[in-house]
RNA sequence: UCCACAGUAGCUCAGUGGUAGAGCAAUCGGCUGUUAACCGAUGGGUCGCAGGUUCGAAUCCUGCCUGUGGAGCCA
């Protein structure tokens, strides 16, 4: 009966067959460890000299790391596996006898990882990574579904930028210049006048030449926008957002937490609500701990990492500045200098993961922005149409998915979170 | 772009002015319960590159390259 590691404790007293790689092996002189993978999961498999034969035997200890095979053998159930399960082998078949493998089980470097990136995925701590990547984004789109939202796809090939301020990568389109996405927003304001409710997830260009543990070049982001929505809704759909992706990595994800040593219980106590502190809030609070900060000026890491450290839980920094942040965003009925916005800051240093605010509905508030940001107005003649055709209060958000999965992973830094991340100067594999 | 640190065997590192080292990996041998297995043996080097100081440089100096951590920008 052919298997797979993660089904094979319906199986126990029985034999089965896997198709598996050697991720390690160990041996003596008539018994014979087998460290086996098959993208599914991990087994020890135990090969005995005596039951096999000596030729059998001697082709396992010659087996290679990452060599493929098909193994076949009776599942036991047995308490010193980590898993639970063992493999007793009858049988193998070598597919492949892979060579040297670089990756070898002592520790490696950063740098060393990363040129060979296409093999470190193999590895149990990146598999898991990919495993809870996986649920978060399975997650996100079961959520997004029952709340009767669509999934619209923006362009990623655009003619202009969207806030005008990140350096975009730059690219032909034919004889006209072009640009890389770097949010599909504006895009899904439309799409959200048209079905109501909607979200796009898919890859952001940020040719930023940032290098820190917070950021890619190229990365994924979710982004939902929502029509007769106000700022204050838009809240409370993040905050049931987040804390159901974190109840379904916690349900569904049980042994890759383990595998990577996430203290799970900081994220058992993430549940809506979230705390939320205005900006004005979040300037005295600065300035009570010490940091030398005036109103007006955008938060660094350090700040944004004291006013998470002191919450156990994400919390959301309400109302800025409207001259530091994007033009599209509404201003606060009762202050004109802030706006209805909110960056969402994750607990334990991982900084912002969510950016959202309620958008412009107004035209002529919007024609005067374009003004104050020296924007094409003939580049944004569609965009404005939104507000000349039946303009409706509208909000949204756009979240980083290397950055959550950081988080719930425990992880150091987002490289690790995508297959094959672009960083400064790193573009291969 | 700026600041700090690093580059020595396939990998991780020690060596700080006087003969180039260890552990792991590889190869060979031993071992019936290993968990990064262990024990013994063998092979393995343009000390990032270029120049300089010195009787003598992996080691000191200068420049460059590459990487790591951080800042700014942001998700």
């Amino acid at each position: 009966m052919k298997t797979t590691i993660k089904q094979i404790g319906k199986f126990v007293d029985k034999e089965v067959k896997l198709g598996a790689w050697l991720a390690n092996k160990r041996s003596s002189g008539k018994i014979a460890f087998l460290q086996l993978r098959d993208g599914t999961g991990f087994i020890q498999g135990v090969v005995v000299k005596a039951e096999v034969g000596e030729e059998k035997f001697q082709q396992v200890k010659d087996l290679t790391q990452e060599s493929s095979l098909y193994v076949t053998g009776v599942v036991k159930a047995d308490d010193r596996a980590p898993s639970g399960f063992e493999l007793t082998v009858n049988d193998i078949e070598i597919i492949h006898q892979a060579e040297d493998y670089p990756i070898t089980p002592k520790e490696h470097g950063t740098e060393f990882l990363m040129d060979h990136r296409h093999l470190w995925l193999r590895s149990k701590k990146q598999h898991a990574i990919m495993r809870i990547r996986n649920e978060i984004i399975r997650a996100t789109y079961e959520f997004f579904n029952e709340e009767g939202f669509v999934k619209v796809d923006p362009p990623i090939l655009t003619g202009s930028s969207a806030e005008g301020t990140t350096n975009l990568f730059h690219t032909k389109y034919f004889d006209e210049d072009a640009y890389l996405s770097q949010s599909g927003q504006l895009y899904m304001e439309a799409a959200a006048m048209a079905l109501g409710k909607v979200f796009s997830f898919g890859p952001t260009f940020r040719a930023e030449k940032s290098k820190t543990r917070r950021h890619l070049i190229e990365f994924w982001m979710i982004e939902p926008e929502m029509a007769f929505t106000d700022h204050e809704e838009s809240l409370e759909l993040q905050e049931n957002y987040v804390s159901y992706v974190i109840q379904s990595a916690l349900k569904n994800c049980k042994q890759e937490l383990q595998a990577l040593e996430r203290d799970t219980a900081q994220l058992e106590k993430i549940k809506a609500p979230f705390p939320r502190i205005s900006y004005d809030d979040a300037i005295t609070f600065l300035q009570k701990e010490g940091y030398e900060i005036t109103w007006g000026e955008d938060f660094g890491a350090p700040h944004e990492t004291a006013i998470a450290e002191s919450h156990d839980m994400p919390v959301f920094i309400t109302n800025y500045p409207k001259d530091i942040k994007a033009f599209y965003m509404k201003p606060h009925p009762e202050r004109e200098d802030v706006v209805l916005c909110a960056d969402l800051i994750a607990p334990e240093g991982y900084g912002e993961i969510i950016g959202g605010s309620q958008r412009i509905d107004d035209e002529e508030l919007l024609k005067q922005r374009f003004d104050e940001h020296s924007l094409s107005a003939d580049a944004y003649q569609w965009y404005l149409d939104l507000r000349k055709y039946g303009s409706v209060p509208h909000s949204g958000f756009g979240l980083g998915l290397e950055r959550t999965v950081a988080w719930i992973s425990g992880i150091e830094h987002v490289r690790e979170t995508i297959p094959f991340p672009r960083l400064l100067n790193r573009l291969y594999p």
